[in-house]
DNA sequence: TTGAAAGCGCTAACAT
DNA sequence: ATGTTAGCGCTTTCAA
């Protein structure tokens, strides 16, 4: 079996391509591109793929966008990259928007007001044509599409994608008391994650309802900024 | 305190701008990128960057980057996005790629061959002026510069960063014998993750300069495709 | 002190 | 069946 060789050849361009073949670009960006609606001799087609191969032809895509007015490119807000929540998130999306063809820019604002503005500004101008935003305090709205997920506030033009705090408060806190228990801890989110409060106040008014007692010697509040399992190590006793 | 309004203004063009404020569009130009070199009396600066300011202008750094042929962007090729091992590697590229006023693309191939190739190809077709790729098995060399994470082989002309698994070797197993621990157990890293190997080879390597026995007995293999701390769950009898 | 013009690489409309 | 042209939004000579 032979190995394929290392290939690293200069990038040519569509003009330097067509004056190879000796025809124009606009024929040889129709084949590549294999847009209906033109008649070219399947010899002629088979000319220019073949030296699209050669020559390792690569659109330039920035090119391409500028004069179709179309990116194909979102932009991704999250406040950390390093951490196993948000980034699951991302993740999914991460999937979905390649699979559509898309691709994404990411920045992390580390819940930095500034940080969050400057980026989405930047995300814009880099050619972003729409926005998510995880867990992101967005503050006004924009020129372009918007999902927030968990949102901090709603905002006008902005689709806020929302956990049911409810529900998930019914599920565990049915779930442990199923198993018998009656005393039982919590640990209270960040302050500046969005869903901390939301998800508080449902665990607080499902336990009520529930009559399981929530006692405040049993209340512990998570305060590091960061995101792996070792944040709650202290509270938990390990350290 | 009054609120801010909202802001969501159409996206204005240099030329736009130009004509708004009766100046050529290179004036502008250089005017708000503070080029040094061209006298321009001060009030013209000032009218300029106020009208850029008043009609929200955002230079379309795509138009930029295809005059300059420079897209101040880095792609980043990456296996999965939802865990917190090459996630976390990410977050302190990402930092200093932010900080250094860089963009990056992420793309993720969950170690499938055809989408290593194809997504690389992608990064650079959209504009990519570097590659990072984090245990990520390239199989050739790349006309722009590349730093590969945890490298599969060694590629020409791409820098290789590897973990020293020796010194984790040593550092991990003196650690839990100088606890005491004789009867160590192993959980061997899946195999699609290149420093899996490596790492096995040297904690073996050392254990066995240590005296300390490898029992086959103890010795457990991940190979769950999930990056979560549920892939050791099976293997320690969480399940 | 300022403007006009060319051109980055591409595509779509309009010739031929 | 194919080529020519204009222009996406910007920056950079070169002229005025």
């Amino acid at each position: 079996m032979k190995k394929k060789p290392p290939v690293a050849l200069e990038p040519s361009s569509l003009k330097k391509l067509a004056d190879y073949l000796g025809v124009s670009p606009a024929t040889v960006s129709v084949v590549l591109r294999d847009v209906p609606g033109r008649s070219i001799p399947q010899a002629t087609r088979d000319r220019i793929k073949a030296a699209a191969k050669k020559l390792n032809y690569q659109p330039s895509l920035l090119a391409r966008a500028l004069r179709n007015r179309r990116t194909s490119t979102i932009g991704v807000l999250v406040p950390e990259l390093g951490d196993g929540y948000h980034t699951q998130m991302m993740s999914g999306v991460g999937n979905q928007l390649m699979n559509a063809g898309y691709f994404y820019f990411t920045a992390h604002h580390r819940h930095r007001k500034n940080l969050i503005e400057e980026y989405s500004q930047m995300l814009l101008g880099r050619g972003a044509e729409a926005l998510i935003a995880i867990d992101s305090a967005l503050e006004h709205s924009f020129p372009v599409p918007v999902v927030a997920i968990a949102g901090h506030r709603p905002i006008e033009g902005v689709t806020n994608v929302l956990l049911n705090h409810r529900r998930a408060a019914e599920l565990t806190l049915t779930h442990l008391y199923s198993l018998g228990h009656r005393n039982i801890a919590f640990m209270r989110g960040q302050s500046f994650s969005s869903d901390s409060d939301e998800r508080w106040r449902n665990l607080v008014q499902v336990a009520r309802e529930m009559g399981i007692s929530v006692k405040s010697d049993l209340i512990v509040q998570l305060n590091l900024d960061m995101q792996s399992p070792e944040l709650g190590y202290p509270v938990v006793g390990f350290l």
